[in-house]
DNA sequence: AGATAAATCAAACTATCGTTCGGTTTAAAA
DNA sequence: TTTTAAACCGAACGATAGTTTGATTTATCT
């Protein structure tokens, strides 16, 4: 066997420390050039390549390259619906809308820049025979989103009797484009989040 | 030579009628393609499938594959550049931003949804490498977006005071996600047109 | 040390890609 | 009718894709 770990500490912490496995690597190898390159640049040799090993020997790990997207894949967002899922069972029964859409707002958009953001921007540069795969998962994610906004609605604290079906993909489809913002702006995220949720919450329009 | 006009109408229109040309049927199921299956389904093969032909009579017409897609991308950006800025120029002078913002995001979304919007979707669907080709031209085409937002703040007409350099993109990208929202909530064009405006001027806070 | 299992390699296979090119068909000009 | 040019076909080319496989190296266990 190669020397994988030459020169990378060995992270000798506790038994619950998730180990970083060479199945990781490759999915994380996969993801990057996904991302930086698009689909059609990742084939097998470069993803081999980026991880100092030859094409064939990804076959030992993965049964084929749709494995390895799909995963990449399911791990993005999968892990993106739990940590929302997660927070909003975390804030307190009465917190007002504003927070709640400003705790969301916070997570993802910070999902979309943070350490793992190549696991949320793959998705973008997939095929539409692939991008189905995981509609189910997204619309699920969506959900989440959608009851947030409910709440609102039902306390009175939001919506200018906006159909939710329609306002949830707005702003959600808009809130993915991030990343772009802050290239364009030089903006930082807190900034970006933070005009998301004012603007959502009051609009652009001149105060009465 | 084929019978390439069997069945179809000769438009035996008026000399000044733009004729629908070999070149353009090649685009168009090129486009038609790309936005269907992806930019890796669209072969020469099955361009040429599509339009009854055999992938090596394309380069009768063109050039290459690359001149195919450059093609596609210049024609969407560069004529939804062209009506905009006619729509922005025609308007009178003293008319109200609310006025404007209507006008530009009706354009905006009947591109998407209207009867060339293969063109307008095309770009999505590119490698990372072939996309920074049209990026000059489309932040040409958001300037005109910024104008029109500079416009309304320098009036008073607009802005919480947000930095136009992060609001536009941010206007424009969730803009770009029309379809998604349609898809989604079964609503019209001009609904979603609505939606947009009056959310972006008012917010979906209560009212004070 | 020797044996066993895990991990990787080298090399090939088939399929398909963009592209080329000589020949063939079709339409218009003479 | 003959000539000429435009439009298309058929068949191939080299390159590269995902994948398979038998051999080989490396780690682990006794």
């Amino acid at each position: 066997m190669k020397a994988r770990n030459a020169g990378k500490p060995v992270a000798a912490g506790s038994a619950t420390t998730k180990q970083r496995t060479i199945r990781d690597e490759i999915l994380d190898a996969a993801a990057e050039i996904i991302v930086r390159e698009g689909y059609d640049a990742c084939t097998m040799r470069a993803v081999a390549a980026l991880v100092d090993m030859k094409a064939g020997s990804l076959y030992y790990h993965f049964r084929s390259k749709d494995e390895i997207v799909e995963e990449i894949l399911n791990q993005g967002i999968e892990t993106l619906y739990a940590r929302l899922a997660e927070t909003m069972r975390g804030l307190p029964k009465e917190a007002p809308f504003a927070d709640r859409l400003s705790a969301a707002v916070g997570l993802h958009v910070s999902s979309l820049v943070g350490k793992d953001q190549k696991y949320m921007h793959v998705y973008e540069h997939l095929p539409p025979i692939i991008k189905r795969r995981s509609r189910k998962m997204r619309e699920k994610y969506a959900q989440l989103w959608h009851d947030l906004f409910a709440g609102g609605v039902a306390s009175g604290e939001a919506s200018n009797g906006q159909d939710l079906q329609l306002l949830v993909p707005y702003f959600l489809g808009g809130l993915n484009r991030v990343p772009e913002w802050m290239r364009a702006s030089g903006a930082s995220s807190e900034q970006v989040a933070a005009l998301a949720i004012t603007t959502l919450l009051d609009g652009i329009g001149a105060k009465r």
